[in-house]
DNA sequence: TATTGTTATACTCTATAACTATA
DNA sequence: TATAGTTATAGAGTATAACAATA
């Protein structure tokens, strides 16, 4: 309940509140893999193709992300972010890592050292 | 983003796949705090009443809940849990209480209790 | 013939506005 | 007149089915 109550707390911090979660996610995604198919995008998000389309379409649209020729597949399109998407990455991550030093302050030492510990056990249990 | 991915895994552990995340919140709401009022239930979840009336229609019409006449006040209504609700709760509890035995089984005892710390911890950080 | 991306269409969830009944 | 709940209607987001281009 703890983690389920975090993560409702973390994605309401975000950079522009004109995105969905879903598009955040696909940003953090080319941020953190670098540019990828469409497929591959729908696939780590477990979405559909069509589904995908539409959110890089937005995306596209608010000029975060673009299109480009995939050189060795005519088929294939390569997705990746704009400057202004890279920016907005940073402003998101910048904005939620504020927010938690500012709570994570309030705290003493002893707890701060808790969390921390915590942070990569939370990773290797979500990884199951 | 440990906590964004781990409550992504454990919202997907759940024992009716035809509900969505929102209707078994307010099963949870209802199963710990007890029948509620639509527009007490509305503001938990920081939803309109519109929305949650229809939440509720469609928790009472798979008969997860139902609706009562207030005693005080002829305009509101008592929303609480059906057997099957209050069942479906407890299996859900069930299934991702196995699933994070399961995980935190595989883990030795130093990282578990330092799990166990923490989560304490991170109840304070999403309450504010 | 299979694969990649896209378009067409429908369904779910949420919202705002308007309505009913009680206080 | 204000409040609690409901109904009507519209806007996102996702899904399946069908289509276009390329391998």
């Amino acid at each position: 309940m703890a983690v389920l109550r975090l993560a409702r707390r973390l994605r309401a911090e975000r950079a522009d509140d004109s995105l969905s979660d879903g598009q955040f996610a696909v940003l953090a995604i080319l941020s953190v893999h670098g540019p990828h198919a469409l497929g591959a995008l729908a696939e780590r998000e477990r979405v559909t193709a069509p589904s995908m389309n539409r959110t890089v379409n937005c995306l596209e649209s608010a000029g975060y992300v673009r299109r480009e020729a995939d050189e060795d597949d005519a088929r294939r399109v390569r997705i990746l972010l704009t400057d202004a998407g890279i920016d907005l990455v940073a402003e998101t991550v910048r904005r939620r890592d504020a927010w938690l030093d500012a709570v994570l302050d309030s705290l003493p030492e002893a707890d701060r050292e808790a969390v921390a510990r915590a942070v990569p056990l939370l990773e290797v249990i979500a990884a199951r």
